[in-house]
DNA sequence: CTCAACATTGTTTTT
DNA sequence: CAATGTTGAG
């Protein structure tokens, strides 16, 4: 199948035909749709390294889009492997927003800004647009900020401008303010000096549509450009693309897009499926190359997923196949409620290693973030080794955030957000009453909010003991801005944070979280070596940041669907497939059809990451909002293929559970449980003749009970040790999440702890110390 | 101005 | 049931 020429360059060998064609055919547009698992990545890599070959252009005149930093560091690696490491320098490989970015600060000025605008997150925005909401003299409460960004990114996503917002849109907010609100943000975000993560997009696209001098500059640099998981693109994504793409690239439209609308799975973000749809209309001549020979997963895994995803309407359509043996079957599990989900999926996983796996090859994927909590809790108590990938990122800390403000603020005197944040952080005696003065002399006197505080100083207008407080943080910032120079952004950080006292509020603090936070502080300042100054650090850590401190142990993964995409593992687990749940039901209120059908690609691209084993939970039983809800089976369940899935249940009363259970009547009766039955319950009851139909045999469900785990075994405890003697009943013991807590019971090397605030848990001794 | 008790919110998914 | 914000007493 695959060509293996000896006169092949390396990145060519071993390539099946499709491969090779996406990798060398490099005249023109072309759309390669790759299927999950076709070694999309592969041709990729190949494609570039053939232009640099080929000497068809120098690598800072390639455009290549990736849509994660992740996937885009993985390219350049690849790259470098095969061509050396002055491949791996080229400058325009990253994401939408990291490159626009870069093109912004050579053009600030024409977006009205100065290079060094600050790139906001989302907590600063949400700050920012409280105040314009209550300085507008509308209620914060009956119009929340957050609702407003949420807005204002839609409109950003389609590159709407406050003066062409739809009306309708602007009419919903505010009291028909919405486009008003909008107007004075980005007037707000000028006089700032910044950009939310909109803006680096939309700013690009004005200065092409209004200078096209400045367009055509681009344009001419663009030799070639690449474009990875093309159904993902959003409106303005699009726009600046083909802006770019217009009459450049080698004069003959050299783009190349890659994508799968079967993974798209990012509409909530505004990505539009139909860019990838129409693409041979956009780019007439346009070849379509299909990867459909799947590398990665077994027959069986691969069934299952075409037969749930074939469910979707308007799909290009792919038909993937694999040379693989057959392998293990999908695997459904139904089992009682949360908790016990974490205990087996616990228990099959320490099966597993027992087995020879290693933790790095089996990832847990969840459609909503909270879900990895109560398999943390789990993991914890049996020693078992994880990492959650995403969910709460780095940055996004408090304690990240606000050693970030000191250094945006020494970078930047000008930075009222980084000011605001922490003028009385650590607690300085600069409350509310002292910062409202701030404020509105900064109005008074149109001023930024630092200069402002800085005159102020100078007045009577505070009392002794703020007046003084404000002068010497005002001094501090002065003097660590002055050691810009002297220091290393690193060394600098280092001091900022134990002069300035977080270091020790942190120390001060006995809570369970402080030990992490000063963990996290000093990740952030080790982050920091290797930047070449404190500007460059910013702006990484802005738009690249990710959570991926690779420690060198193996540990099983958690993360959502959507981070998982573009990644595999030999064994997946897929937990929570409850009608509410996934499909979620919040998603299907707000988008109907069409966001089922996102759900169904997300269903698909979580069983398509498992190489070998996929399993998949349901719960008869979860706890929402700490009350007790039955759930019943995900729809998805039912469109999953019998020959290619075995379905087994720890509920006593048989296999068939998770089809039965779809009966009218209720499966658990008989059982003490919370309140009402979701939505989901109702729509499923409604369609429940016609599943009914579908389920293999009867059960009567009045002997289903909650039941003990078949195969239940004795918890093994995987990290060992001799018994330890510096604890005992009635010792207090520190453990690094749960915090401080005193030892009620012993069992084996396991201990009941009554935490303080966390309640009574089963931890292994060796994840707590002495107090 | 700070802390503590109290009430009220809300759980997708992310560059 | 959190986590977050608001209110009231020191």
């Amino acid at each position: 199948m695959a060509s293996l020429s000896p006169q092949d360059p390396p990145w060519l060998q071993g390539l099946n035909p499709p491969q090779r064609e996406a990798a060398t055919l490099l005249d023109g547009p072309v759309l390669v749709l790759a299927g999950a698992g076709t070694g999309k990545t592969r041709a990729l890599t190949a494609r570039l390294a053939q232009i640099l070959h080929e000497r068809r252009a120098w690598p800072s005149e390639i455009l290549a889009v990736t849509f994660t930093n992740k996937a885009a560091a993985e390219m350049r690696h690849r790259l470098g492997a095969l061509l050396g490491p002055q491949a791996e320098t080229m400058p325009f490989v990253g994401t939408f927003h990291s490159i626009a970015s870069r093109m912004l600060r050579r053009h600030a000025e024409l977006a009205g800004l100065k290079s060094n605008y600050t790139i906001l997150d989302t907590d600063d925005v949400q700050r920012l647009l409280k105040r314009i909401i209550m300085d507008a003299g509308l209620d914060e409460k009956r119009w929340p900020a957050r609702q407003l960004s949420g807005l204002i990114d839609r409109w950003k996503n389609k590159a709407q401008l406050p003066d062409n917002v739809p009306k309708g849109e602007s009419f919903a907010f505010g009291d028909g303010r919405g486009a008003e609100l909008y107007a004075r943000y980005q007037a707000e975000l000028k006089t700032l000096n910044a950009a939310d993560f909109g803006d680096l997009l939309l700013h690009m696209i004005r200065i092409f549509e209004t200078h096209p001098d400045v367009l055509a500059e681009w344009q001419k640099r663009f030799k070639y450009a690449l474009v990875d998981e093309y159904q993902d693109t959003n409106a303005a994504q699009y726009r600046w693309l083909t802006l770019l793409a217009a009459k450049s690239l080698g004069g003959q439209g050299n783009i190349c897009c890659v994508g799968d609308d079967d993974q798209s799975i990012y509409s909530w973000r505004g990505a539009e499926i139909a860019n990838i749809l129409r693409f041979e209309q956009d780019f007439p001549g346009a070849k379509v190359i299909r990867l459909e020979q799947n590398y990665r997963s077994t027959p069986h895994i691969l069934a299952a997923a075409a037969h749930v995803i074939a469910n979707n309407q308007g799909r290009l359509g792919k038909t993937l196949w694999t040379q693989l043996n057959a392998g293990e079957k999908v695997n459904v599990v139904a089992i009682w409620d949360g908790p016990e989900e974490a205990r087996l999926v616990g228990e099959r996983i320490e099966r597993l290693l027992r087995e020879g796996a290693s933790a790095s090859e089996i990832a847990i994927l969840v459609r909503a973030s909270y879900q990895t909590r109560e398999f943390e809790d789990r993991f914890i108590s049996i020693g078992l080794p994880y990492r959650i990938v995403g969910g709460f990122r780095f940055y996004e800390r408090a304690e990240i955030r606000d050693a970030l403000a000191y250094l945006r603020l020494i970078s930047q005197p000008d930075d009222a957000l980084a000011f605001e944040r922490i003028v009385n952080t650590p607690k300085r005696g600069l409350g509310d009453k002292a910062q409202a003065k701030i404020q509105s002399h900064a109005r008074a006197m149109g001023l930024t909010l630092p200069a402002a505080a800085q005159q102020l100083v100078e007045t009577e207008e505070l009392s002794p003991a703020p007046r003084r407080a404000l002068s010497e943080f005002l001094a501090n910032i002065r003097r660590w801005r002055g050691q810009m120079d002297t220091l290393d952004q690193a060394a600098l950080a280092q001091a900022v944070l134990e002069e300035c006292g977080y270091i020790a509020m942190l120390e001060a603090d006995r809570s369970a979280e402080s030990a992490g936070r000063l963990d996290n502080l000093s990740e952030l300042v080790r982050a920091m070596e290797g930047f070449t100054d404190l500007q460059s650090f910013l702006e990484h850590v802005a738009l690249v940041m990710e959570n991926d401190r690779s420690d060198a142990e193996a540990k099983v993964t958690m993360m959502t669907l959507h981070a998982a995409k573009g990644l595999e593992f030999d064994h997946v687990f897929l937990p929570g497939w409850e009608e509410g749940l996934f499909p979620s039901q919040r998603s299907l209120d707000e988008n109907g059809a069409a966001a089922l059908e996102e759900e169904r690609r997300l269903a698909y691209v979580g069983i398509t990451r498992a190489r070998r084993r996929a399993t998949i939970l349901h719960a008869a039983n979860r706890r929402v909002y700490g009350q007790w809800t039955s759930a019943i089976p995900s729809r998805f369940l039912s469109e999953l293929p019998a020959d290619h899935v075995t379905v087994e249940t720890t509920l006593t009363g048989g296999a068939s559970l998770w089809r039965a259970a779809l009966d009218e009547r209720d499966p658990f009766a008989d059982m003490e449980r919370g309140s009402g039955r979701g939505p989901g319950w109702e729509r499923a009851t409604a369609r429940s003749s016609e599943w009914r139909a579908s389920a293999p045999g009867g059960l009567d469900r009045s002997t289903a009970k909650r039941g003990s785990v078949i195969n239940a075994r004795p918890i093994s405890s995987s990290v060992g040790g001799a018994a330890r003697d510096d604890l005992a009943i009635g010792a207090r013991v520190f453990h690094a999440k749960f915090g401080m807590g005193t030892i009620s019971g012993q069992d084996g090397n396991k201990l009941e702890i009554e935490f303080d605030s966390a309640g009574t848990k089963m931890v292994l001794d060796s994840f707590v110390s002495p107090a």
